[in-house]
DNA sequence: ATGATTGCAAATCTTTTGCACTGCT
DNA sequence: AGCAGTGCAAAAGATTTGCAATCAT
């Protein structure tokens, strides 16, 4: 919370107030949630400070930013302990994957290519072990994204 | 491009130029770089039926969608050889990943959770091999909004 | 004091939808 | 002929921006 103050921002109470709720979500929280939780405590608060806040968050890299497919995007405080989605693209459902899955995929990248991955957040988009073997459903799409 | 058909879809000029104009794309293409496209032989399309016929296309899971993180979504035909994107947050700059290197990714997936990963056309953000080294770059500047 | 930050309103941008008409099958 | 598909216009939804007032520093 104060990383904002020493890097020369500015801590308002709406972004107090707006860092907070981020962190006290179980997981990740859409920007409009996050306004709605926002206005109860705060009721001028405008979705555009939300908005606002988040980009300075992102940019400092203490939010990651998630497509999970569901229209909005999804904020989540990135010290938090690092995980991964899989999204059902049959039934949506979402379920974590731990990061060690993954630290094989960041290794390569980086050996083979020096590419520094993010990865904070991922969403790898399929089909469920529930969902496999049954017909056909909704959209599809494939789509990844990190914060 | 004769699939639509056997599903029981109706094979239409817009649909068919739509089609090709993926395929002909270099790469991956936006809905609206589609529409420009279409528009110079056909002026009267309109962009709603881009989109319409990329839904389609989804469905049928012809064509991959990925958010590079510009804005738009990008769109690719899946039959073109699977792979997928580094995308650096400093440059901006996209490189080409084969898809070999997520096989072992997915056979883990499905081994451990059953889950069947689509990763046709995924984009990992990250830091480039140019761009990492060289500290921090200016305030202001660009910013990787990943998504 | 002063410039970053906010609230408000309105704009933007991408994507979707209702509806009457058209044209593929 | 019948209904999926289209063009048009307008809506929807998420996010951004201009501007004057405000407030953290």
């Amino acid at each position: 919370m104060e990383s904002l103050r020493e890097v020369g921002y500015r801590l308002t109470p709406q972004r107090m107030l707006i860092i907070s709720i981020i962190h006290g979500a179980e997981g990740h929280i859409s920007a409009e949630a996050i306004h709605e939780q926002v206005v109860q405590e705060h009721p001028y608060v405008d979705i555009s400070t939300v908005y606002r806040t988040l980009q300075v968050l992102k940019k400092l890299r203490l939010v990651s930013e998630t497509n999970l497919g569901g229209g909005s995007v999804q904020y989540e405080i990135s010290e938090l302990s690092r995980h991964h989605h899989l999204v059902c693209r049959k039934c949506g459902s979402t379920f974590p994957l731990d990061d060690e899955l993954m630290e094989p995929l960041r290794a390569r990248l980086l050996e083979k290519h020096g590419f520094q991955a993010d990865m904070d957040h991922f969403a790898i988009f399929g089909v469920c072990q529930e969902c496999v073997g049954q017909g056909e459903m909704g959209a599809g799409g494939s789509e990844g994204s990190a914060g």
